[in-house]
DNA sequence: CCCTGATTCGC
DNA sequence: GCGAATCAGG
């Protein structure tokens, strides 16, 4: 297979959208995920971030190495580039869809085991809140049967009506929650989350 | 072990 | 340019 104007430009939406790399190498077929990061990379898409759209890697300075491999590895010329970074803080300001399940909420949960923590009302860092309201909007809007131990199991909704399913996005190994959901579940202090390489 | 993206380097 | 192998991390 090869990279086609059509594969590519599928391959750029679905990075657009937050598509894993392989979920876009299942979806396009005949690569593998290796190849849609290696492909992204190459487009110069490594970074998801919107805005400005500059694209600059950050120097990898230094590489502990401390594996016994004696890696030739060529290291890269010192790059001092100066960036300044422009991340435009989010706008938290409307956040009037509230992650938290509707008020009347006492229906019997399904296959009740370890599932939801209302996060009722707590005060949740505003900044996760605005996390989970964006997540939402891409979130896949699963069925209870179609969760999986590796889908976000955050309900969204009221379970006594139609309006209501699961968010579905990828969840982090072990965690039964997405990264955004996980940063609302759990109060506990997690702000910035560093940023190495 | 599952997964994620990042990087390298022979092709 | 391509992508498997590898790396680094959750």
């Amino acid at each position: 297979m090869s990279w086609t104007d059509e594969r590519v430009e599928l391959l750029k939406k679905m990075w657009a959208e937050g598509q894993s790399a392989s979920q876009i190498a299942k979806e396009l077929g005949g690569v593998t995920r290796n190849a849609v990061i290696g492909k992204v990379h190459r487009l110069g898409l490594s970074n998801r971030s919107g805005g400005g759209g500059a694209s600059a890697q950050a120097a990898p300075a230094a590489k502990p190495e401390a594996k016994a491999k004696p890696a030739p590895k060529r290291e890269a010329a010192p790059a001092p580039e100066p960036k300044p970074e422009p991340e435009p803080s989010a706008a938290a300001a409307a956040a009037p869809a509230a992650p938290a399940p509707s008020p009347a909420r006492k229906a019997i949960i399904p296959a009740g085991q370890p599932l939801p923590p209302q996060p009722s009302a707590n005060e949740i860092s505003p900044e996760a809140l605005a996390k989970v309201s964006e997540i939402e909007k891409k979130a896949k809007r699963l069925t209870l049967m179609e969760l999986t131990e590796k889908t976000c199991k955050w309900p969204v909704g009221d379970p006594a009506t139609e309006d209501f399913w699961f968010c579905g996005l990828p969840a982090q190994a072990g965690k039964p929650y997405c990264e955004a959901h996980v940063g609302v579940a759990f109060q506990p202090m997690s702000s910035r989350r560093d940023r190495k390489r």
